[in-house]
Parts: C-alpha cells; sequence; structure tokens
DNA sequence: CAAGTTAGTTCGCGACTTAAAATTAGACTA
DNA sequence: TAGTCTAATTTTAAGTCGCGAACTAACTTG
C-alpha cells in the first residue's frame, strides 16, 4: 500500500494539468471556455492560467469578437516553451526527431544500422539526440523518449528484452545515459505502445477512451488504452498481443511456441503461407512481398485465399481483444495492417463480428489507424510531453531559496 | 471530456476515503500508524478519524502499550454501523446474504427456482431481500450487491445480456426496484467480476494489485482487476474470455462461435470430449460428471489423456491472458477450475509457461482460488461496501437543513 | 455617446492540511 | 505517593485553495 495522502497542494497541481491538457489537446480556448468546459469556477481559472502565462507555458493567441461583449481572449500552450525528442529504434536503423510543443517536427535524423549490439544503438541515440538538438538551446529539451521493439520492463531504470534483436534484459535507458544523454528525462517504452499513443493524440484513436490499436507488421502486437492513458500491467509488458494462442498446436512461430497469432497474420507467417500452398516467392523484404501478394491477389487464386484466410486469422485474433477488453474503438494499424486493412476490411470485420460476443462487438467501432509507421518517433516524443502535462511543469521555480541555506 | 474540477472538499472526502479504507483492511490501528501509513499528518488523522467515529463509522478497539509513553488507542471500522446484502443468481436458483460491515455473515436464505423468468428472477430477490433483513432495521442496510450469470451493462440502469438464461437486454435493476427494493443503493454486477472481487479482498488475490481471476465451471470467465480495481471497458463487460478463440475453426461453442476457450475447458466441453473419444456417460449433472471423469483418470487412459489435453487448452488460454494483461497473480477458480487445478497443476502451469512469453510470465505466479464459488454472493456484498469506502460515506449529514427550505 | 453585453479580475470567506506547541495517559522511580 | 519520562493525541496558528459576488474591461448597438 502506497502512502495515498492528498494535501491541499495537490489541488492546484491537479487543476494546472487539467486546464493545461485542455489547452493543448482541444487547441485555443478563452479562459471562459476553460471554465464551463472544466468545471472550474472562472475565478480558478483565471488565477491558474495567469500562473501559467507567467511561467511561460501558455500563451496568448489573439482574441474572437462575441456578439455585443468584450471579446475572449484566446489562449494556447506556448510552442516555443521548450522541445522534446522522439526516438523510434526499427530493425533497420534509428530516427531520432525533434519536436517543439506544439508537436511540429523542427527537426530529424535518421541512421540505417543493425541493432544487434545494444552499445552501439546507445551510442548512435546519443549521437542522434545531439544532433538534431543542436539548433536549440540545451535547458529547452523537455526530455526524450525512445520507441523500441520488444518489451520493456519499467522499475528504477527501463530494461529491454528484445528477443528478434537478440536482447536479454539490456539495460537500454543507463546506457543511453552513459553514451551522454543525461540532465533530461528519459523514456524508453514498446515502439508498439508508443506507436498507439501517436494514434490516440493525432489519429484515429482521438476522442475515445478505450481503444485497443492492433498493429500488425513483421510482429504483431497491441497498445490498449483504458480510461485514456495506456494500460501497462505489473510490469508494462502488457498487450503482447502477438504471441497470444489462436491456434492451439497450430504453426510454429519464432517466439518458440506455436499456434501464436502472430505466426498466422504476421508477414513472414503470410508469406509463408502462401508459399506451402505453393506459390514460390522471388527474395525482397517482408513489405515488398506482401505488397505483391496483395497484387496478386486479383489474378491468382491461391493468392486470394491466403489473404482471405488471413483477414479470417485476423477477425478473430481482434475479436479477442474486443472480448477481454470491451473497447468503443479498434484501431488497425501497422504497415502491414493497413494494406490488409485497405483490401480486406469487410473481410476483416466480418470474421471480428462471427468470433466476438455480440455484445461488446455492437459497442465496438473498427477503424484503419491514419498515421502509418512513422508514427512510433512521434509517439515516443509525447511520453515526455505527457509527463508535462501531468505534472504540468512543477509549480513555481524549484527551491529558489534552497541555495542561499 | 468529463469536467474535471478538485475543489478543497474533494481533498477531506479522499483523505475520509484514505482512511476508512485503510482500516477495513488493515485491521485496527492506531491513529499514530495511519498517520505514518498513509503520510498524512497527526493532525489531520486526529481531525478525520474524529468524525469517521463521530458519524459511528468507526469505533475504537481498545489500546496497547507501547514501551513507556501513553498507550495507542486502536481504530477499526465499525462492523455495526451498518449492513449490506449481496445476491448470488445462479442457473438453479438464488442465494441471498445479510453481512454486517465486518463481513460476518449474519443471516442468508436460499431459493431453487429457473431464472428463465426475469420476471420471476427479480421477485424472488426482492422477497430475499425483505426475508433477510428482517432482523435489523431497515435503515442500517447500506446496499444490495447482486451477482448474475451474463454481462451487465452499467449506465444509468444496469441492463443484463444472460445467453445461457435467455435474458437479452433485461433492466434487471429496475425490475428489482419494482419488486419492492427501493431506497436502497442497488448494483447489479457480473458473477465472475464479484467473485473475482471476493478473492481480491478475502482470497487469493489479497495485496496483489494486477490480478487475473480465471474462473471455469460450467462456464468459462475472468474477472481482470488492474491496479487494485475491477477492469471493465467501455461498457463494463469486458473479461469475456471464455469466448475467445483458442482454436481458430475449431469446436462449435453454445456462443455460435467455434474455437472458443469454453468449448474446451467448460465443463460441457471437456465431458463431450470424453464421449467423443468413445467413453460413455450415465446421466448426472455437470458437476458430477466432472468428478467422476477426474477420478477414471487413475485407471482409464482415455480419461487421463482428456484431462490433460484440457491442461494443456486451459494453460494456452490462461498464456494469453498472462501476455495481454501482464498480471502479477493469476488465481484459478470455478469449480471446475479447482477440481483441475488440484490434480493437474502442474500441467495447466506447464501449458501457460510453453504459451506465454519468458518476461511475463516470469513475473506472473499461479495460485488455486481459496473461495469457492460460494463467493459470488460475498462477492456481490462487497459492491455496495466498495462504493461506502470509496465516498467515505458522505461527510456530514445529507443536507440536514433543505427540509426547512 | 449612453446603454447593453460578455469576458476576465479581485476580494473575502469557508474548508483544508500542516507544523509546532500543548495536553494526555500510562510506566517507572525514588 | 508524588515526580519524571516517553510517546500518542489534540489544539492552535498559519498558509493554501477554490468559490461566489462584486467589480472592471472591452466591445457592439442604436
Amino acid at each position: 500500500m502506497p502512502p495515498k495522502r492528498t494535501t491541499v497542494r495537490d489541488l492546484r497541481r491537479q487543476n494546472r494539468s487539467t486546464l493545461l491538457s485542455m489547452l493543448f489537446f482541444e487547441g485555443p480556448l478563452s479562459r471562459h471556455e476553460l471554465g464551463a468546459r472544466t468545471g472550474l469556477s472562472a475565478a480558478t481559472v483565471s488565477n491558474v492560467t495567469g500562473e501559467l502565462v507567467e511561467d511561460g507555458l501558455v500563451v496568448e493567441a489573439g482574441s474572437v469578437g462575441s456578439d455585443g461583449g468584450r471579446p475572449r481572449v484566446l489562449l494556447r500552450v506556448n510552442p516555443g516553451f521548450g522541445h522534446v525528442i522522439g526516438v523510434d529504434v526499427g530493425e533497420t536503423g534509428i530516427k531520432v526527431e525533434l519536436f517543439d510543443l506544439g508537436m511540429t517536427q523542427v527537426a530529424a535524423v535518421e541512421h540505417a544500422m543493425s541493432p544487434a549490439d545494444p552499445g552501439a544503438v546507445a551510442r548512435l541515440i546519443a549521437a542522434g539526440v545531439a544532433e538534431v538538438a543542436a539548433g536549440v538551446p540545451v535547458s529547452s529539451v523537455l526530455g526524450v523518449g525512445v520507441g523500441v521493439p520488444g518489451t520493456v520492463e519499467q522499475g528504477a531504470s527501463a530494461i529491454v528484452h528484445a528477443r528478434t534483436l537478440g536482447w536479454d534484459g539490456v539495460p537500454l535507458e543507463e546506457m543511453v545515459r552513459a553514451a551522454g544523454v543525461f540532465g533530461v528525462p528519459l523514456h524508453v517504452e514498446n515502439g508498439a505502445k508508443t506507436q498507439g499513443q501517436a494514434e490516440m493524440w493525432f489519429g484515429a484513436g482521438r476522442g475515445a477512451r478505450h481503444v485497443v490499436v492492433a498493429l500488425v507488421g513483421s510482429g504483431v502486437g497491441a497498445a490498449v488504452v483504458t480510461e485514456g492513458s495506456v494500460y501497462r500491467g505489473a510490469t508494462s509488458s502488457a498487450g503482447e498481443w502477438g504471441h497470444t494462442t489462436i491456434v492451439y498446436g497450430g504453426r510454429a512461430c519464432r517466439c518458440g511456441s506455436s499456434g501464436c497469432l502472430e505466426a498466422y497474420v504476421g508477414a513472414d507467417g503470410i508469406l509463408a503461407r502462401y508459399q506451402e500452398v505453393g506459390a514460390a516467392f522471388g527474395g525482397g523484404d517482408e513489405q515488398s512481398g506482401v505488397d505483391a501478394l496483395i497484387r496478386a491477389a486479383g489474378s491468382s487464386e491461391a493468392a486470394a485465399r491466403v489473404l482471405e484466410e488471413t483477414a479470417g486469422y485476423l477477425g478473430a485474433g481482434i475479436a479477442n481483444l474486443v472480448n477481454l477488453f470491451n473497447p468503443e474503438r479498434i484501431v488497425l494499424g501497422g504497415w502491414a495492417g493497413l494494406a490488409l486493412g485497405e483490401r480486406y476490411f469487410e473481410e476483416i470485420v466480418a470474421a471480428t463480428r462471427v468470433h466476438s460476443l455480440r455484445h461488446p462487438y455492437e459497442q465496438t467501432s473498427i477503424a484503419l489507424g491514419q498515421l502509418g509507421p512513422d508514427a512510433v518517433a512521434v509517439g515516443a516524443a509525447t511520453l515526455p510531453v505527457a509527463a508535462l502535462l501531468d505534472r504540468a511543469a512543477d509549480p513555481r521555480k524549484p527551491s529558489s531559496h534552497a541555495d542561499i541555506a
């Protein structure tokens, strides 16, 4: 049982956070409207926003007339208050992107590399962060978020387990710090979760509070959002949808088990099933393979059948999420998910309906993701922003007179 | 976005709730210790507990010496402050039980009936409540909780969907009220969730914050507890584990789909699979059938094989929960779950390990439930208690001067 | 330019938590 | 049996916070 007191000061923090978050997500708003939407009194809104403006977190943004009265002054989060950095550690290289607080991309770099060696990855992240942050004052960087393929164990310091990369218990957070990123909040998170977060903030998940973002690519994963925030479970490795058993005793999966969803609807699984049907494939990477397969479906009976089966497996997998999580919306993303979804949306939805219980199914809508896999970096960059909105940037300067003592 | 203000009054409610909950769960404690555990100052603890004592919610319970100083006065929740009622609507009848605030059973009645007719069930609930509450003052009943087999849609008034009972959109809450239970908080909830809640408060889930209670009986369900409270999803029908697909294209399930977990490990499914293997069964109900099957496993190769397969399916199903929810503990319950678990615990755990990812698996422990299926009623009775702890019983009498106006 | 409107501020109040000082309530001592 | 000690509570005084009411600011209208 963690100590759970509530002091009068938490009130202010909470209300600061509420107002700041509302300004961030609902665009420019007047104080009046803030009061109406949050339920806070005009007095409090005035008081708190005054503080936020004084702290530089919020700025005025013009005003709009209101028939016959004093015009409202619009407020919005100050995009120049600071910057955040998002890092996408992929299977072929890393991307580092710098955003201002308006989430406008300011700079970006990309380095190809094999991520087999964690040390090299950490050094490359540190180098990328330095490159990208070169143009802005150091103190302006509010935090760095890193999205990695694999499960992340959140603790005093984040530990990464990524079977596909051969990482087993890599203390990535410490390594990145050691490589030169210190004095700045560092958040390491599973890439599927950061991508899901991006869909929630800027994509198909906006406005909903209970969402499952299902991601299908080479790997298969999901980000589960409940009550508006990403579900993490006890050690934050929740949402490992890809290695959920969907065909007991079925195809072998690279995770060592059998019958996993990923073995059927992951890019690998799809192509392997196609080849087993007798259709040989030339070389090329997975992505072009899947694209070719989808194109072939127009003429090839075998290709069409494989894809229809895939839609069936995928629908059943989605149905499991519907039954277990009862979300109000399912967002299907990931490069393979989007490719399949565009061509076989009806089939996937139909399979979902068949395999889920009527009641939760009726409560859910299914949509395609709007962001594509590039979203991992933006999503990672939202992590420090979320922390900022949550803490609402510590009220007042940190201990200004402590120096004297 | 729901209005989200925080007023200074919420503080007091929050702290009342924290202190009352701590007294409820952690037995008698002194004010001093309350302060230490909650982080609240001694002054606040004294102030708030004074109010709680005055309101009759808390009473002193002796004192213990403290080497050489003023002895601490122990405080505990007043068991006599009020009573709560739990109702278990089962497939063969209903049970109604009355508890005091110490959760000691004070009275209980049981009525056999077929629950096919919702109206009759509602009337029987009302009658049972009246019977059981006959011995205590009306105003002493703090609330009634009802556990039903089927999904419950929480809204202005609870609606029940229970395919096995033939209920489709039954407004049970309204019906029970119409049948005579009014003026008292009424909570209707899925029986699996109430049973899970009981395991959390009094059984194998105590002390953990992320738990999945897996229940296997005639039906198969789960109660997912995250951050200490039952996960409900968007419309509170989350946790429908039983109709999750585990063998794509497999056995037909009574839900209309195929390959559901319930079709393999539900009592029905187990017995049906045994019969298909050629072993004929006499009559008898499911429970004695499963018991007989387990006894037969000692001598019959076929019976043993069916049960081992069952353990495999069940382990895979549990592994899916491990992968998706990343709980710190799994509690296996339900009458069939307990029967299987006692005899085949090793096999179930082994299958779980095989089908789950190593990392989340290592974070989880698997335990048998401690309460048995009788727990549905106690669990239902915890619902009004939870509401009480949460609101901390409205500070001060409800609008004492509103009468005058 | 006066009247009418709507937005935002200021002021004083009541409710809260807290730190510090004061007050118990036994145990121990001489 | 009065005096001394120690540790648990209760009081007291101070500082925060959000709220409602009264007040001020900034336009539009006729």
